[in-house]
Order: structure tokens, then C-alpha cells, then sequence
DNA sequence: CAATTTTGTATCTTCAATTGATACATGATT
DNA sequence: AATCATGTATCAATTGAAGATACAAAATTG
């Protein structure tokens, strides 16, 4: 599979639309985020469904937030894009007689528990306000990408 | 991409390996892991230039266990196989001049690397040997699978 | 109301990495 | 010499994300 870079780019997209003050159009997200604007709504259609960003048709529509950064966090984000699945390894089969592979499988399954917990706890505890460049000034274009042609 | 099972795989091989007194052939153990020979082959070719179990050709060939499950960590295994990505997800781009990206990168990559280093050190603390059946005896064939036809 | 803008979504194709499958040369044993 | 088993090359299949295109629906503008 390819890697999975959906967190790493709606949570980029997010805190580019903090320093705009209007609505920006999926055309010009998408570009900021290096695809097309199908694959950008496919994306975001999460964050919208939970309640993070709205989005609107017609003139003068696009994306907007509508929480303030420093009430979400990286865990939140990651539970609206349906918490995607955080391992690349995992195990053949789950239900077996053997009891050799039953005790790998719950070796394994333990540490990647762990391991997730910790992860988790971690994005629990970032909040996207904390990612916005030192001294930045609300509402200022930081990514040529997302500025106006 | 496919779940990485080859670790799982491994495993389960060698701790049936460490029941029984003679070599046993690929084709008997790919049959146990529920794949072909090639496949089985290409995956042990790492355990087998780490020194963890050996394989000899013609009559009375087959795959044994060169050291004992106890000297034999879980950490051990899965850097004979190269240290498989951990993670399903990653970044899009990495060298750029945003900072808003930046920080975002940093702030995965950071969590990632804990997360991992829990994982690895976990593994590290978990031998083969610990992984055995309660109450098993050494050479007592457990799994059917690998039991002769 | 008609034209334009923009989203929402369906439907492909592409891509990357593991996994599956076949073939065959090489080496060991009988 | 015949047989057995590994070592490895090569190609197809699989899976889920990502890329691309198309178009209906909704909102704004003139």
C-alpha cells in the first residue's frame, strides 16, 4: 500500500485556513496540498462531518474553520478521518487452533496496543495551535502554495 | 498495500522449529505458515544470514534452529528481516521551505519515533522461549500443520 | 431566470509493497 | 546418475491509498 498521508495533509490544509479570513475553495487547498480537488473534498469530507471545518457552494464558497485551533488536537483529527489504521505489520490469521501462533499473535497484539496508547496519548496532548510557526500572525499567508495566484 | 505478516510468519515457523529434532523442508513449513515454498524461502533469508537458524540442501535438508529460543528476542527477528515499516502512515513531502508543514512533520515524526521506540523496546524484552505453550515439551509437535502427512 | 461558481460524489485508473506462483539452476545425498 | 531440497529470478495477484475525470446539485450573481 502506499503510505497513508491523509493526517499530514488536512492537518496542514487546517492551520493554513487559521491565517484566512474568508472561505478558500478546494481548488486552491488542493493545490496547497499537492492534488486535485476531488481527492482534497474525498479528504476533508471528516473533519466537515465532525464538526471541525464547513464548507460552502457557489460564489464566494470553499473551506473555513470553525473551531478555534487550540480547541483540537492532533487525536482529534485523527479520529475524524476514521482513526486509519496506525500498523503496516499484523497478523495472517486470528483464529486458530494453534496455540504456537496464538501466543505470537497476542505477543504482537499486545505491544502494537502499547504502542498505539502511547501514540494516541501523545496526539491527545498537541493541539494544532501549538503547530502554528513561532510568532506567527493570525490570519497572515505563511505558504506561497495557499496565497492568491 | 498488503498487511506485512511476515513477522507473524517467522515467528510461528520458529517456535514449531524448536519442537522437533530433525530439519524440516520448506515445503512442510510453508504448508504451516498456508503459503508455497518460494514464498517461505525468501522470507527466512534473513533469519538465515543472521544466524538464528540454518538450512541444508538435498536428502535429509531442511530448515533447524541454530541458537536456543532463549538467547532470541522478538527484536532480534524482525531486524533479521530488515526492521519492516512500523507505521501505515507517513508525510507527504519532507524538504520545505513552509513552516506550517514543518512543524506538522515534526510533530508526526516525533510521535512516531516514541511510539517506536516503545515498540522496539518492548520486543526486545520478549523472548522466543516465552512464546512456547505453557506446559509444552521440547520436540512435541503441537501445531497439525506441521505434523508429517 | 439564466449563467457561473463551487461543492459532493461516483467511477474509474494508477501506484507501491507484500504476497502468490512458476521455473530452473545449484548443491547434497543415496 | 537419480533424486531431493534449497536459492533465486521473474512475473502476476492483491490491497488500500492516491490521482483523475465527470457531472449533478446547490448557492450566488447579474
Amino acid at each position: 500500500m502506499n503510505r497513508d498521508t491523509r493526517l499530514s495533509d488536512v492537518l496542514h490544509v487546517l492551520l493554513h485556513l487559521n491565517q484566512v479570513d474568508e472561505p478558500v475553495t478546494s481548488d486552491r487547498l488542493a493545490k496547497s496540498m499537492g492534488t486535485n480537488p476531488a481527492v482534497f473534498r474525498r479528504t476533508m469530507a471528516g473533519l466537515r462531518n465532525a464538526g471541525y471545518v464547513q464548507s460552502g457552494r457557489g460564489h464566494g464558497g470553499g473551506w473555513s474553520l470553525v473551531r478555534p485551533l487550540s480547541e483540537i488536537t492532533l487525536l482529534d483529527i485523527y479520529t475524524a478521518l476514521g482513526q486509519p489504521a496506525l500498523f503496516a505489520i499484523g497478523m495472517r490469521s486470528n483464529n486458530t487452533d494453534c496455540l504456537v501462533e496464538r501466543n505470537v499473535n497476542a505477543a504482537l497484539k499486545d505491544t502494537m496496543a502499547q504502542s498505539e496508547a502511547l501514540f494516541l496519548e501523545r496526539f491527545g496532548a498537541i493541539t494544532l495551535e501549538s503547530l502554528l510557526p513561532a510568532g506567527s500572525v493570525p490570519r497572515a499567508v505563511v505558504c506561497p502554495k495557499v496565497a492568491p495566484d
